[in-house]
DNA sequence: TTAAAAATACCCAAAAATCAGTAGAAAAAA
DNA sequence: TTTTTTCTACTGATTTTTGGGTATTTTTAA
């Protein structure tokens, strides 16, 4: 079974070091070579095969995020581990809709980068147990702040985000506008925001879009 | 060592017993019931220890998406796998947020579901291949909509969707009001949306927000 | 069954947003 | 340096929202 060629894209040349030595003993990874910006590392991959990039989100030149996208139109059969600091649910998520095929802290142990390698080859997703805490938890956070809407508030809300104004929304329910009116002041006030802008992005925020 | 008690939850009984009867040859896994609404299985697991719940989307009484949050308030422990028939990006997402420890679409095969499984009791997050290609698939608004906003731009949403005014935004940033309504409608052209109820919409699924 | 919550509908007035344009100055890109 | 884009600002008319209320009916829950 050949090699599974890795590269690291990170901008601290300490961290490939320590990649490097770390993945030394792997029998099955060989490292081959360490890049500090998204330039370099798809200069790389438009001339050389590579089957894993282990890559920082925090570049000189680009976001990691949108370097996944890049790297995956250049060759979709890489594989994309994200080596990050970052603990933010956002960019987690945004790396893997990016095509990335895993998502680790750098604190990770090595065994999980191992678990999580082998578990992308395979084409799956995997975390490691930090960022499955990150992206279980901020739930809780986000639904205390939520105000309890009826049904019916639900449904208008989503049309008012929908870019509805009352006079529509109320045709299309059978209501008066008026009462649409009622319903809008309603969330408004539940919401404690000044208007439908502030409304949505609340109600975005605390996922209820 | 024990067997996984493993509750199913369903509003098709058939589904139901078809899970049944594919799990009876599973070696670490004991059924321990069959559910047909969130009411139920939440006053089973009130009363009884579970290990697994295999949880539909589409329920009579609630959804899946806030049952997960239910059942994990009840009950930490437990370990959801969505199985459904839902394909869209965001119900994944949600459920993963609310708790869940993997997703599968229904057509899985036993295989995929075995290893959900043994990933998630692991405490690690699974999806089914099929979930795994949404995932990763960029969305259209992704792809095409992203429209390219100036500097200017981009503050004056930020403002517009903290729920400023226009002549609140033009005394903050010393201009006339007017001119914050012509950066406005601007902004609402290259949405290609009607207002900034849609706008602030738009601007949140594309992550600009 | 009775109380509470939700859904419905209205009034008035003021504030804000939207539509449809034009247009000069400043900054950035070619 | 020229061209293009961005930023700025305006007119004028119309629509919509927002803020302050009140009030009846229908559901839902105790």
């Amino acid at each position: 079974m050949p090699k599974l060629l890795t590269a690291i894209v990170d901008d601290h040349p300490i961290v490939i070091e320590g990649l490097k030595t770390l993945l030394r003993n792997e029998e099955n990874i060989e490292v081959v070579g360490g890049f500090c910006s998204g330039e370099d590392i798809l200069s790389y991959i438009s001339t050389h095969k590579v089957d894993i990039i282990l890559l920082d989100i925090t570049l000189p030149d680009i976001n990691g995020m949108e370097l996944c996208l890049m790297i995956k139109k250049a060759s979709v059969s890489t594989i994309i581990l994200i080596l990050s600091n970052h603990t933010e649910r956002s960019i987690i998520m945004q790396t893997i809709q990016n095509g990335a095929s895993g998502y680790l802290l750098k604190n990770s142990s090595v065994d999980e980068l191992r678990h999580c390698i082998s578990e992308a080859v395979q084409g799956n997703i995997c975390y490691s147990k930090a960022v499955i805490e990150i992206i279980s938890r901020p739930s809780k956070n986000e639904l205390q702040g939520t105000p309890r809407l009826t049904r019916r508030e639900k449904e208008i809300l989503a049309m008012i985000a929908a870019g509805k104004t009352s006079q529509v929304i109320g045709q299309e329910l059978f209501l008066s506008p008026l009462t649409i009116d009622t319903h809008r002041k309603n969330l408004i006030q539940k919401f404690g925001v000044k208007n439908v802008a502030e409304l949505v992005m609340a109600a975005n925020q605390q996922q209820i879009l």
